[in-house]
DNA sequence: GTCTATATGACGATAGAC
DNA sequence: GTCTATCGTCATATAGAC
């Protein structure tokens, strides 16, 4: 975020928050804009539509991606491992987003959904390249996905803590060592 | 289904057949009224709020997982066979209703979160039982979670076909029969 | 750039006829 | 048991002042 104190940031970020916390449905106009501390009015200045200020949020969901992907490409401990440590939920940027815009898709906004394909396309071709099997890349992303589907995706209250925490995620990297192997 | 005819049933049905194709968002009452073929009236006869509708539709949720326990725990080709192989998308009843609480789940329904997570915790000690050691069984239902993830429960387009094909989910539980030998 | 005020429509729910 | 009619509320979006 270049300005994060200008009102247009405000207000995405603003978005981000009601989507992760109340869904959809609690993300209205109003909320939006009184979590971001502007009139409705104010709002719409900087979006013009709801819409508009869907498209700004995948906009900013593809940019943190592409900044994602560096990462994991120079990742010390390797791709497999920064991918599947950063599964659970840590809050980061890339996550808030990432939960975001899982909302919308579920809502039928077809946006939503390729965006988030587009992405998983993008992890599974970068694993696949570093295991060389595809099969074993397959099972690595599906990991993957179930860690981030129970830990945030999904509103499922406590996820379980054997999935979460860093000991489990220790074991559960062990056993994929086994498959690349 | 022991009416399926009766109205009530009706409801029901199409109830989960919105949240399945529109999400929480376009599953209104009109909708579901209009999709049952009765009057917005009728159906509050039959249930007297859109929360009672939901917890008819738990209610439901709750019946046909314990069948489907059953038929796990009773499958010729073993629990962890079934349950990879009934983890894409294939319309069942149970997939239908798994699919609409999963929608309600993500917009901060409690309940439908509750109910989900209670679903995979008895699928995680079935296959624990199966396999013996835990962070296999894990692993496996993490798969399992994934699986569904893609396939069903976000609005992602069009899945991997990889993932989804009889040949591709060969493959996967070849990998997993590795892991538990 | 940001505000207030308002138009327009949809949603959940109630009342009461049949 | 099912309908029509209607109320109150809240959502998106517009118009126009400052």
């Amino acid at each position: 975020m270049p300005h994060p104190e200008s009102a247009r940031d405000r207000v995405l970020v603003a978005y981000e928050d009601l989507l992760i916390e109340t869904g959809e449905r609690g993300a209205t106009l109003d909320a939006v804009a009184a979590r971001a501390g502007v009139s409705k009015g104010g709002l719409l200045y900087h979006f013009g539509s709801k819409d508009a200020l869907t498209e700004g949020l995948l906009e900013r969901l593809r940019i943190l991606t592409e900044e994602d992907v560096t990462l994991m490409l120079g990742a010390p401990a390797g791709v497999v491992d920064y991918l599947i440590r950063t599964s659970v939920h840590a809050d980061t940027e890339l996550d808030r987003a990432l939960i975001a815009v899982a909302r919308l898709a579920q809502t039928s906004d077809p946006r939503a959904g390729e965006a988030l394909a587009g992405i998983r396309r993008r992890w599974l071709d970068v694993v696949t390249d570093a295991v060389g099997d595809p099969v074993v890349a397959r099972a690595i992303v599906l990991i993957s996905d179930g860690l981030y589907s129970n830990s945030a995706l999904m509103g499922m209250g406590t996820p379980d803590p054997a999935d979460t925490s860093e000991e489990g995620l220790d074991q559960l990297l062990a056993l994929i060592a086994r498959l690349v192997a």
